[in-house]
RNA sequence: GGCCCUAUCGUCUAGCCUGGUCUAGGACAGGUGGUUCUCAGCCAUCAGACAGGGGUUCAAAUCCCCUUGGGGCUACCA
């Protein structure tokens, strides 16, 4: 049976680098039919607070990573810990130096296996004695670490790369214990557009944020798993349990994986698509709690979910449609609305969708289609500067159904305001 | 400094283990053309990479070595 764990320090939001580790443990737990733990890294009493540890919770539960067993956290295990130190310092494996226990590690060359990496040697003469206890009583890293993934039955350890250096020191310990060591995974890092790893940045992007961004959680697990690891079939759009299906730790590669938005935001696109209208208006309710008719935000929502790429997006596009001051954008208006014949075109228009009833958008399209025959212009000469006029932007969901979906009073008192401006 | 990890298009990657099928494939981003009005989408199309040098071999992106670049560890932080 795999039993793999999640062990995050509550020092800090949870950020993209470290999800991705949260992740691969979990996908590997579940393509695997194991078990998937979580446990709080809590013993630096001074840097650890509840407030991060709430926001990690959290924030693995609305990306979906649902752990079996836990949360554990290593405050509450300290006699476990100093117990076990106390029987290596009985049997002269470790010493005392004040009140603090050190392990003495053993001078010899170890191998250790990596199933990413394939076998690492290292020297053990070059490395220092290791810290179990601290004069404070509480562990050290290396030595909670190893105590609580015996105690978990952990049979796979995956984690970030920068682990690597301390996994000899951590397999010393399992043999001064007697335990045969669990598997290792070194995973590649995230790093930034400054190709630094992301979790060592100042300021890292947390997952709270990306969600505030309006990214769907299935978006960001399908990006953040082809961050180091490929499917191989060339299918890179997938859905949760796809991944799930496909994922094996073979297949995870060994170079640090730069996080880019732009591929972020395309998969995010291609996820809000495969919704369903339902799910779409549901999650932008959710999302924009709009201050409106339910079925005409479901008809808003229905315009703009096949080309909308975040709820961010959609939100914007809601607030055009909602404000009473038409934000707009300068170059839309020097390049559409500042034209010779623009006012006339738009003074008639005003006119002629004023006296529309009803206001729909086939109507809108027939009038404004017969205006322009009428006129003898091409159709771009009143649709772009209307569309201007209308949403300040250049680019809208089609010009009728945005009309019809804003309604005759909006329409008009924004065309006369564009009128007596210019 | 010492030790360890690592190196394919701008980015994510496939291929590398088991050398020939690679004039190196896909995706994002970018360019161009098409598509009811813009955008998005879709379709077509273009551009774009095996870090460098040695070896091994009939044959190397693939195996070995060196150099260079990047990263990590070297805390009574995790």
């Amino acid at each position: 049976m795999v039993r793999v764990r999640f062990a995050p320090s509550p020092t800090g939001y949870l950020h993209i680098g470290s999800v991705r580790t949260a992740l691969f443990n979990w996908l590997y737990a579940r393509s695997q039919g194991g078990v998937f733990i979580l446990r709080i890294e809590d013993t630096d009493q001074k840097r650890s607070s509840d407030v991060y540890m709430e926001e990690i919770i959290a924030d693995l539960k609305w990306l979906g990573l649902n752990w079996d067993e836990g949360p554990f956290f290593q405050t509450k295990r300290f006699d476990m810990y100093r117990s076990n130190a106390q029987k290596l310092l009985e049997q002269g494996l470790a010493y005392k130096d004040g009140e603090a226990i050190i392990f003495k590690i053993p001078d010899e060359k170890v191998k250790i296996y990596d199933l990413v990496h394939g076998e690492i040697e290292v020297d053990n003469t070059l490395i220092d004695d290791l810290v179990l206890i601290k004069s404070d009583g509480s562990p050290a890293y290396n030595f909670a670490c190893v105590i609580d993934d015996i105690d978990m039955q952990i049979t796979h350890v995956i984690r970030g790369d920068d682990h690597i250096s301390n996994t000899n020191k951590q397999v010393a310990v399992y043999n001064a214990l007697g335990v045969k060591p669990p598997k290792f995974a070194h995973i590649p890092l995230i790093l930034g557009p400054d190709k630094a790893p992301l979790s060592k940045r100042f300021g890292a992007v947390s997952i709270t944020d990306y969600r505030q961004m309006g990214y769907l959680p299935q978006a960001l697990v399908n990006y953040l798993s082809l961050l180091g690891w490929a499917p191989g079939d060339n299918k890179e759009f997938m859905s949760v349990e796809e991944i799930v299906k496909k994922f094996s730790l073979k297949r995870i590669n060994k170079t640090g994986a730069e996080f880019n938005l732009d591929k972020l935001r395309w998969i995010n696109g291609e996820h809000i698509r495969k919704l369903t209208s339902d799910e779409f208006a549901a999650i932008g309710i959710d999302f924009i709690k709009p201050d409106c008719d339910e079925k005409w935000f479901k008809k808003f929502a229905a315009l703009y979910h096949p080309r909308v790429k975040t709820l961010i997006e959609f939100r914007e596009e809601f607030g055009i449609f909602m404000s009473d001051e038409v934000q707009y954008n300068q170059e839309a208006v020097e390049k559409f609305l500042k034209k010779d014949k623009v006012s006339s075109i738009l003074s008639i228009t005003r006119e002629r969708l004023e006296k529309l009833d009803p206001f729909t958008q086939e109507n809108i399209e027939k009038s404004s289609r017969a205006l322009i025959e009428e006129l003898k212009i091409e159709s771009s000469d009143l649709i772009h500067p209307l569309r201007v006029a209308v949403t300040g932007k250049a680019v809208s969901a089609g010009v009728f159904e945005v009309l019809a979906l804003l309604g005759k009073d909006k329409v008009v008192t924004r065309l006369e305001r564009v009128l007596t401006q210019t």
